[in-house]
DNA sequence: TAATTTATGGATCAATCGTTCTATAAGTGA
DNA sequence: TCACTTATAGAACGATTGATCCATAAATTA
């Protein structure tokens, strides 16, 4: 049973995917209904009827990433490794997302809807909320380093799983401010010396 | 000599504490002319006769900055003490004046001018070019802690600064995310467990 | 006192913000 | 074919953006 109406003329899809790396280059607020009436070739009336405002389109933009590029929680939560191989593999794909040439760099959670204004703070708390799903994940996966013996007994799960996820966060700024690949997986390994294993 | 014409009605050095306070919380984006007149409870005119533009308001703002709360360079650049401190002093530093509640959370290098609009581009450069103050100056205490064999004499200084500085980075995300002082400075300890020492 | 200089309050500017409206186009179901 | 539904292009909306103008106020200098 085909749908009734005029058929739209572009891909909803593909759409939410160029807006979602329009707002992860420019920001929410830096981003304009011009910007995206441009980037998606789309009157504002064909804008509204497909997304809503703005701001829902931003959401199901945000969903989008933190289902496909800004997906990290599968690294963490997978037990078949060890939670420092977990830990290793997030690091390293996360630094490969945000340096790859074909997205823009940093992490959308990071550097797209930190400072809004005070009518978009909802847009804020969005944000806010795929931040708090990583650091949940790590704070995971550290127990389980902990539970396992990879990591000293008496490690604060909380506190070192902030020195990781500041770690984490941190690399938005850089690869936004023209880190490689290349050496941020050597930092990747520099700070991975610090998992304190009595295996090692 | 006493300078003609009508004195000026306010303080304009409390003005810029102010404003670099609401650019800061706020970013350069998301903070108005509106605000900025409403909390320097200032007229445009007064507003644009004392300092010329926003853009042009926001450069003290951030200069102010640099030279007071955000000042870390002194702390990487004292060759009084080991490097190794130097950076614990640094990140020590950092945490507290990011974390307390007499200001706001944060760094303001990292959080009010990392996306601006196509307009303010030099908005970001400038906000950048304190990021980068930072880095280089990590980058020379690092320098130091391997020419001292504090740090393994192979240690690749860049990657490891960009480790220390993708911490330091973080912090800003954490401290805006309500991580407290006392969480973050164990986060440090733990961060700086990775400073391989031949003298540990 | 008169001339000069700078600051102030408040109206106003063009441009842009996100959003809505109107008329028309293009499809489906009866 | 005709009613119905949805999408389209493009004008237009009120509000807000950063910034300027104008008349007046308050100081210094001559």
């Amino acid at each position: 049973m085909a749908r009734t109406g005029r058929p739209r003329e572009f891909d909803r899809e593909k759409a939410i995917e160029t807006a979602m790396n329009t707002f992860w280059e420019k920001g929410f607020e830096s981003t304009s209904l011009a910007d995206l009436r441009t980037v998606l070739n789309l009157s504002s009336a064909s804008f509204y009827a497909a997304f809503g405002s703005k701001k829902a389109l931003y959401e199901e933009c945000l969903k989008r990433y933190t289902d496909t590029c800004g997906e990290v929680t599968s690294y963490l939560d997978d037990s078949s490794k060890s939670p420092k191989q977990a830990i290793q593999s997030m690091l390293r794909h996360t630094v490969t997302v945000q340096t790859s040439s074909t997205s823009p760099q940093g992490c959308m959670a990071v550097l797209s809807g930190m400072n809004c204004c005070d009518d978009n703070k909802e847009v804020e708390t969005l944000t806010y909320s795929v931040r708090k799903q990583t650091r949940d994940a790590i704070f995971r996966c550290v127990k389980r380093g902990i539970e396992r013996g990879e990591l000293a007994a008496t490690t604060d799960a909380e506190s070192y799983t902030l020195m990781l996820d500041s770690f984490v966060k941190g690399i938005s700024i850089q690869a936004k401010d023209g880190a490689t690949e290349e050496q941020l997986l050597a930092a990747v390994d520099y700070l991975l010396m610090n998992w304190t294993s009595p295996m090692n």
